[in-house]
This record gives structure tokens, C-alpha cells and sequence, in this order.
DNA sequence: ACGGTCAAGTTCCATCTGGAACTAATTTGA
DNA sequence: TCAAATTAGTTCCAGATGGAACTTGACCGT
């Protein structure tokens, strides 16, 4: 049905291994299918959240949404629970139980925000700082490890491309 | 603490004036933020999704691993399970079940593999097509709106760097 | 050819999730 | 200036989710 979306040599031997050490499916998302995009994005980004958020569950007995809330404070200290939403995806809901829990094990600690009663700045505690301290490397290991089939050049366009993406994504459409 | 990660113009005024349509936490976690590519995949990923499967779901009544089941069937008549388990990374318990559903709602059906009798092999009925059909275009239509701030050899080049990353991806660690 | 190991798909059940309704505080505008 | 509309965060609850155990069939080694 459709060509390649990629015009790489299309008998690169490393990638025809390659091609063969993913599932027949995975190869069809990819090649013949007129949403190559989103499959790529996804695909890529769950070999990415997968591995973080076990050992994120296994070591520190905390769920995705703990951890998005975590990570967020632990990027830029007084923050809203309003702002992670917006930047995480997830819905309020869910994001203040994360915050609930948090707080509950002294990872996290809060005081209303004089400029606005209805709402709350967070803080790391020193324990909510420890986790976020000893995460951070090996999640940046594992993105170098992603990034390793890449050359810096590659490494930059790709940064930079994401990026205008993400510059660009207020104007997209909500609805379908 | 840390430069921008891409150099691109930084008194570009389109991009100041997106910049402030973005929340502060968003700006942080690309600019500030180690792991720029985990952030950008889920962000763009996420705004890709979210309005596809709220469509599928108040159109037809799918929930998400529902529509991935449907999908991949779609893209490819007489994969089995394992296969969309395969190149989801959804749980087979929760695939298992989505397929059951599409079965009963009669946009699925499946006969036994001859070659392996634990394994099904699934196809679409004229009705799963049809919300495949009717789906697709709206998906693509979305792809193009979200790709159409970068010109086509941009786009080419985030197909091949996307596509390298997926070839790569049977090495990356599966563990942190 | 047959016992042990592994793989495909299903079921069970405790937990997580997210829409909707709620409370309280802020903004808007007539 | 004050009622209506909006926003931050919480609570409720029906239903979705996923780990673990299970069933049945395939594969492997002897």
C-alpha cells in the first residue's frame, strides 16, 4: 500500500536485523500506517516511562501520578497543583490524591498562597528532595542510552524540532 | 542552572508570545528540565491521544485499549493478541478483554490459528471497518495540523529520527 | 514419546482512575 | 458593589486497570 516514510537504504543489513527483532505488528505501525507519527511518539515515549515508573513503584512505593507530582515540584519549587495539570496530562482529580499522598509521607509540604486562598504552593521536603535527587541520573541515563543510536548533530535536530512542536501545540486543534 | 537545550533564536517574538500561552511548569520542564525528550515525546504524544480517544470514545463507545485492538487489526487483518500486546504496551489481561467486547459489539471476529491452537487470528467485520475508516482521516487530518509548523524537509527529518529511535529500540535497557 | 518448561489467552480481585458534583475563593461586569 | 460566572482543589463512586494465578496448547530435551 504506502512506501516507506523514511527513504533510508532500505536494505541496510543492521536494519533488516533489526526489523526482525521487532514484531511484525510493531513494523506495520510503522511502515504502513498514515499515522506514523503518533505511533513513533508513543512508542518511543513508553520505552522511555516504562521502565521509570516500575522502578519508581518498586523502590519508592509510588505511583505515575505521585511521581509526575513529585518531579514537577522537584523542577520548580512552588508550584500549583493547577500547574502540574496543565502540564502533565492528568486530571485534577487524580493529581490532587498524588498530592494527598505526598504530603500524608512527608515528601512534600504546602502553604496556601497568599495571592490566591483557594490554591497552594508546594515544596519538596529534604526525603521528597533525596528521591528526586537519586532519580534524576538514571532517568537521564536511560535517555542517553535512547539517544546513543544518534549522533549529536541528530541529537540537536531532534531536540530542536520537538521543540518548535511543542512551541506550536497551543494553536492545535482540542477536538477532532 | 541549565542553557536552553535549543539554540534557536531566543528573542524570536512568535515564539516569547507562544511561549507565554504555555504554563510556567510546561516552559520549565522543556528548558530546565535534564530530560527534555521524555517531556516532549509525552506532551506531543498526549496532545495527539487525548483528542482521539475522547472522539472514539463519545462517538462509538471505545474506550482506548478498545481502539487499539481495533487499530491494529485494522492496520493489519489476521494479527493475533500478542502481537497488539507486542507493540501496545498495554497488559494482555486488559487487551484480552478489549477484544472480547469489540467481539461481542460484532466489529471483530476471530477464527483459531490452524498453525498454533492457543492463538486466535483476528479480523475486522464490514462494521469494525467502518469506524476504522471513518476514524483515519480524522486522525491524519490531526497529524497534519499538529506537523504543519515544520516544512517537509523538517518533517522528513522527525520521520527519520523518530525511525531510527524505533530500529534502536530492541537495545535499549528494559530496566532502569 | 513424554515430562518439564514456556507461551496465548482468560479470569479474579484489589486498586487505580477520571467524570461529575461539590466547596470555597476570585474575577467579571452591569 | 454585589450577583453571576469562573477557578483551585476535594470528594464520591461507577467502572477501568493490571498483577497474579490459571487453563490449555506448544516446544524442548532426552
Amino acid at each position: 500500500m504506502s512506501r516507506s516514510p523514511s527513504p533510508l537504504s532500505p536494505v541496510d543489513p543492521a536494519r533488516e536485523a533489526a526489523l526482525g527483532a521487532l514484531d511484525p505488528l510493531i513494523v506495520t505501525k510503522l511502515w504502513e500506517n498514515p499515522c506514523w507519527l503518533s505511533f513513533r511518539l508513543n512508542f518511543v515515549a513508553f520505552r522511555f516511562n516504562d521502565p521509570v515508573y516500575r522502578w519508581i513503584e518498586t523502590r519508592y512505593g509510588l505511583v505515575r501520578p505521585d511521581f509526575v507530582a513529585l518531579y514537577a515540584v522537584g523542577l520548580k519549587e512552588g508550584v500549583a497543583a493547577k500547574n502540574i495539570v496543565a502540564s502533565a496530562g492528568l486530571p485534577k482529580n487524580t493529581l490532587s490524591r498524588a498530592i494527598q499522598k505526598l504530603l500524608q509521607r512527608r515528601l512534600l509540604k504546602r502553604e496556601s498562597d497568599p495571592a490566591d486562598l483557594r490554591s497552594y504552593v508546594l515544596h519538596l521536603t529534604p526525603a521528597g528532595r533525596k528521591i528526586f535527587d537519586e532519580t534524576m541520573p538514571l532517568m537521564v541515563e536511560q535517555q542517553q542510552a535512547m539517544l546513543a543510536c544518534l549522533s549529536s548533530e541528530e541529537q540537536r535536530q531532534l531536540r530542536t524540532l520537538m521543540d518548535k512542536l511543542v512551541i506550536a501545540s497551543p494553536d492545535w486543534p482540542q477536538e477532532l
